[in-house]
DNA sequence: CGGCTCGATGATCAAGATTCTCATTTCTAT
DNA sequence: ATAGAAATGAGAATCTTGATCATCGAGCCG
């Protein structure tokens, strides 16, 4: 379980940690922002600061149980880290997001810093398009 | 020359858009933030608001002249807009960035977001990684 | 089980980036 | 030149995120 993740990284299993753990896993979309996970929690009747959110969001980051993504948008989504690497498709009508690994792409990338002069320590790679409308409610969040 | 393009974009050709795109053309990085340009223009004793800077390079945006990076960081940078489409590898250490373009990684993307069923509209493909000592400064900026 | 110690929490404040407001100035067409 | 509209500058406002600090609770020890 979590609980046993959140001690070796050496955080106290707390309630609020638990809960936002929980909501992560349980999230339709996968991506959350912090704002949309202490939402949730107030709706849940938790008493939670959203300054807890951003700084256990902030603790998992660096625990590597959760990534941080920089969208278009001004305000970071928050994914569990469940061990593949991939990459986003966001929709730009309803805001879904999807994700893809392609390993031509990665291999490229490595090739590319390469030429440059570059040892490449990560990258970030997000298409932005609309998917077919039969698929795409209008803006569920 | 550039009086023609803003007049095209519907905007009055001011001191303030004249100077903003002067620096953006002889920049030598060329990928400014919005602070970087409004020092630089105070250090040339221009007498400009923040704010205008920010408005304009906005308008730019919307006109084609100007592009918005979304880097590691929390500020936006700006580059101008050359034509050609490219990618950006970013040095962790000097934050150098540097441009490239690579026709295998444009097809790959088209394809996955097909096969996603998205209709691609834009991407952002960022690397980050060290450059090579030698060429690689401590921090210029 | 009761208490101790230190990390965790929540409320508020603060910082940084960007945008908005509005009175004043500057273009541009006439 | 002049009127009308758009642009500017200064500062306030906003939004996201991180910091502060007094209080609280988890984990451990007896």
């Amino acid at each position: 379980m979590e609980t046993s993740d959140l001690k070796k990284a050496g955080l106290k299993v707390t309630l609020p940690r638990m809960k936002i753990l929980e909501i992560l896993e349980n999230s339709e979309t996968r991506h959350l922002t912090a704002e949309a996970i202490y939402r949730e929690l107030l709706d849940s009747g938790e008493e939670i600061g959203l300054a807890t959110v951003y700084r256990v969001l902030t603790q998992f980051e660096a625990a590597g149980l959760v990534c941080r993504l920089h969208l278009e948008g001004n305000q970071a989504v928050f994914e569990l880290e469940r061990g593949g690497h991939h990459d986003h498709i966001v929709c730009n009508q309803c805001g879904r997001v999807e994700e893809f690994f392609d390993e031509t792409i990665e291999t490229r990338q490595r090739e590319i810093a390469r030429q440059h002069g570059f040892s490449i320590k990560d990258h970030a790679l997000v298409l932005y398009g609309d998917c077919d409308d039969s698929a795409c409610p209008h803006r569920p969040v």
